[in-house]
DNA sequence: ATTGTATATGAACGATTGTTAATATACGCT
DNA sequence: AGCGTATATTAACAATCGTTCATATACAAT
């Protein structure tokens, strides 16, 4: 009685984690509301008490993907750029930690499957994940340079090439793990990586 | 009647034509028969006189993807990698004319589509489009070194730190491009990379 | 206890899917 | 000219899709 009252409670949460399992290994077009319906334990007509269509438990689910931000506030930027290789060494290893962890994974694979198949995704993953790290990068190099901690540069180009190895390891990883490969060879690689970035611009 | 014996003769190659391209703009599920056929200019049935099944277009297609190689030929690696940052610079204008090459990118879109969804795929976007390339980078980036041309250090990694940036510029352009909007500020992008990458392993 | 509300079920709908079979048409070959 | 082969059409199929509706059940509030 008292576990069914709860799990009643919750359903709609059950729908959007099903949900979010089922869209980030098979995609939008390729789950089904059954299916969804089956993973909860439910019938799928179930599902229309809580959701007005599939498509909004899609932009429920889509909601998750850029609201787990990076660590690294904005304010103090300008203090963490001031310690140099220490503030791209937690930029990189926040971002690891993003990419090992179970739900960024998840939501990760969403983005990747349907990046090329949703505009607002695609409109998302260009501000959120794009512009917005290139930004936050741009200015902490800015900063640096100011301080001689870095030699002179585009602070632009050096966020991109910062960002885009990152990326490139985080989609690799993302492809290895989801056929359940080993990762071992790309454990170390993000530490590798800001070991040659920062050889390549420090003063 | 001369037109018409011709548009028969090709009926294959229109087919796989067509699919390519709504493959690569609606994905395989996202595309059906019919939208093939119409895309033909014939009925859906008539797609099974020249393929089994759906499937089987789909393989046809995905085959064109990864057979787009760059024309730096392996036995000729030594003797380029002699020239330094000729050689990376050549490298990267070879992967800024495949982005921007509209056959080019319409198979990349349809790798990065079905990426996800198709293991097999992903298989050969890590044999071919990375393990190749990072091999022969990293072959390239050895006999440099041993030429005292760079710095001494991790080739591979260097060929990571090289590939990634192309890369990333790659998926931007393509999501850029997808909506039909501007690349210009990404047009110099892939120069500046090679410009910044060789100030970082020159010697 | 009764009522109202929220949530579940079962059944059905129209649309679309991939595929097949029977049939028609056009072409090259002898 | 006639035959065989290749390729087209028309029609239908079973399956699956998202969604709706009438109805049943359980819970909280009165």
């Amino acid at each position: 009685m008292n576990k069914d009252t709860k799990k009643r409670k919750n359903t709609k949460e059950l729908i959007l984690k099903a949900a979010s399992t089922l869209f980030s290994e098979h995609g939008y077009r390729g789950t089904s509301v059954r299916t969804i319906a089956q993973l909860v334990g439910i019938k799928q007509s179930a599902l229309y008490n809580h959701f007005k269509n599939k498509e909004e438990i899609f932009f429920e689910v889509s909601k998750e993907i850029f609201n787990t931000p990076f660590s690294i506030a904005d304010n103090s930027l300008s203090k963490e750029s001031l310690t140099g290789k220490v503030f791209i060494h937690k930029f990189a290893m926040q971002y690891k930690l993003l990419t090992f962890d179970k739900a960024s994974e998840k939501m990760f694979r969403l983005l990747m499957i349907e990046l090329l198949q949703n505009e607002g995704l695609r409109e998302q993953f260009m501000s959120e994940f794009h512009n917005k790290n290139i930004k936050m990068l741009s200015e902490g190099f800015f900063i640096m340079m100011q301080n001689s901690l870095i030699r002179s540069g585009d602070p632009m180009i050096m966020a991109y090439e910062f960002i885009s190895t990152l990326f490139y390891i985080r989609l690799q990883v993302t492809l290895l793990r989801f056929d359940a490969k080993s990762t071992d060879t790309l454990a170390t690689q993000f530490e590798k990586h800001v070991d040659f970035f920062w050889e390549s611009i420090k003063n």
